[in-house]
DNA sequence: GTTAATTTTTAGACAAGTCTAAAAATTAAC
DNA sequence: GTTAATTTTTAGACTTGTCTAAAAATTAAC
């Protein structure tokens, strides 16, 4: 039985472990946590103990099998919830995250499987990420590409976006962008990472910031 | 913004305030919260900091009206999820309690009404309980009385239990009653209290610990 | 209307999760 | 390959919610 806050650290760990192979560093955690590194010390040790991470001094940790498929369940429940909030009770993709924090944090598999059967078995959430099966399970079907790394010319539709903050959302909607928004990459400039882009029509420009936020699968 | 312990506290008090006029006393509140005294005692004390129930030393405490009103809210939600997890996910209506007893926490004023709208505005949750509405009112509709408190030959449908363990309901299911099973009292014996009633066509005796737990709606 | 029983509160302690400030280990710089 | 900068850990403290044991207040008993 773990607290919200171990999940919540095991979440964290899972998701920068995506973004790199070698073990997460304190500091990176305590940033990604919002919390001191004295703090994450703390923390990983307990996560350690039961044998969720490993954990050496000085040198970072990394999930164990057991950590990555308790993390992977908590997205699982995240995931679902969303599919959930969006589909049946009409909020939108940009309103649910903060909402699915806490309902993430529920216990009970049989409601989740429960759940999951009510939805359809989804198979992606309302960003656009996979949903992960009981077993822990789920297709990379998306591969989907930072709009900062496709290639000139390059041609896809949103099928996700980074960040969970409001403001990025608002910014999207500002530009009428959505899942399955076709976007084409014009022009890339080098000296500021920025790209042009074309979207309905209309060429605009986007920093390096939002270009990295947003997912696109090429076709 | 409450804890969830706070809020369980809120839930406690509101639940012996029904059953009794007078302020609630710190050794009962302990019993009902599973808790001691003096953990009770340290929770009052800070509940009525936050001006939600009137303390006086020695003197157990009330819900203020805030407190009512912040009360209702969390047994709203509680009552909207169990219907939810019964109608929606096919739970059967013995297993929902200790569930809606986490989704009650879960803070968003908005998925509230949103869930309520999605169920169809429900009147009364899956044990015959009725739902506030957003303001905290609900219909006293079920005037429900105890099996207990039933007179000789009198006759009704359940329309709700009290106890929330899973003991009684798998007690229920044994002597397979459930919402709208119809029962009459045949005879009631001073001596123990204990009632002898008729339910679909066989003679049953219920203890008196049962029949004030059992509630019917009396034709 | 004192004394006894009960209820309630206080005082001090503990675990979880966090913090600050200081010490220790690692990494980088030259 | 020492010295300096950075990262990480330790030590001690704070908060929340709980506990035990003892003291204080209330209620009951005679």
């Amino acid at each position: 039985m773990l607290t919200q806050s171990e999940e919540n650290y095991l979440k964290a760990i899972y998701s920068l472990s995506e973004d790199q192979k070698e073990s997460i560093s304190t500091n990176l955690l305590a940033e990604k946590m919002s919390t001191k590194p004295s703090s994450v010390t703390d923390m990983v040790k307990k996560l350690s103990d039961k044998e969720l991470i490993s954990y050496q001094k000085y040198q970072g940790c990394e999930l164990t099998a057991i950590g990555k498929k308790t993390a992977l369940q908590i997205i699982r429940k995240h995931r679902l919830w969303e599919v959930f909030l969006v589909n049946k009770l009409n909020f939108g993709w940009d309103e649910v995250h903060e909402i699915a924090e806490q309902l993430e944090h529920i216990q009970s598999a049989k409601l989740t499987d429960h759940l999951e059967e009510y939805l359809g078995y989804p198979k992606v959430d309302p960003h656009g990420d996979p949903i992960p099966d009981k077993n822990g399970i789920f297709e990379k079907i998306n591969k989907s590409i930072a709009l900062s790394d496709v290639n000139l010319k390059g041609k896809g539709s949103v099928v996700g976006v980074e960040d969970g903050s409001s403001g990025f959302f608002q910014f999207l909607k500002r530009y009428e962008i959505g899942l399955g928004t076709e976007i084409q990459v014009m022009e890339k400039f080098d000296f500021d990472l920025s790209v042009l882009v074309l979207i309905n029509g209309k060429e605009i420009s986007f920093s390096s910031v939002v270009a990295n936020k947003i997912f696109i699968q090429v076709k």
